[in-house]
DNA sequence: ATATAACGGGTTGTTTACAACCTTTTTATT
DNA sequence: AATAAAAAGGTTGTAAACAACCCGTTATAT
């Protein structure tokens, strides 16, 4: 199969979302492993949505929240 | 091309989601279209996120958040 | 210096969002 | 009752998320 890149550059929001997610998990001091095993990903790709290499659906979003637990609109509180 | 059906179900956040969404811009009296057009978006498919039968991305929610003119938290504050 | 853990980057099959349509049904208006 | 408008349901090409991996690199600790 051929390559497959992407087209279109991911969204600034996504990015910046990305680093407020590494952001809270250091704060916090937890692990890529470990909040990745509450929300049942693989670690290696909760990376790529720290790093905003890859977008999310909003189920994603909340699997996350839930691992922080806290709700969705408190993981997207840096959103002004 | 054979039928195309999904294979998991939308997950009850997305649903419930939707319902927000729409009680949202019932009470600031909008039409969907008007939405729709703001957030740049088809309004047939708008009416898909807000019945829950289409799951859709945070860069959408972004999108669809600017278009009611708040932060994609506040959109979300429904979460509890 | 070396082992080990965390990180960054890449790949691929499968499922699904996105976008742009069309058709039918329901609701509201005249 | 007829008509228009809004809603609901469906289709399809294409791009991308999801999931589960591998591999090389950079920190960190022994």
């Amino acid at each position: 199969m051929s390559k497959r890149e992407r087209k279109k550059e991911i969204p600034a929001f996504c990015i910046e979302f990305g680093k407020h997610l590494r952001a809270l998990r250091i704060k916090n001091d937890l692990s890529v492993e470990e909040i990745a095993f509450k929300a049942g990903i693989d670690a290696q790709n909760l990376r790529k949505y720290e790093l905003g290499k890859q977008e999310m659906k909003i189920s994603m979003l909340k699997r996350i929240a839930d691992a922080f637990g806290i709700t969705t609109s408190e993981l997207l509180s840096f959103d002004k």
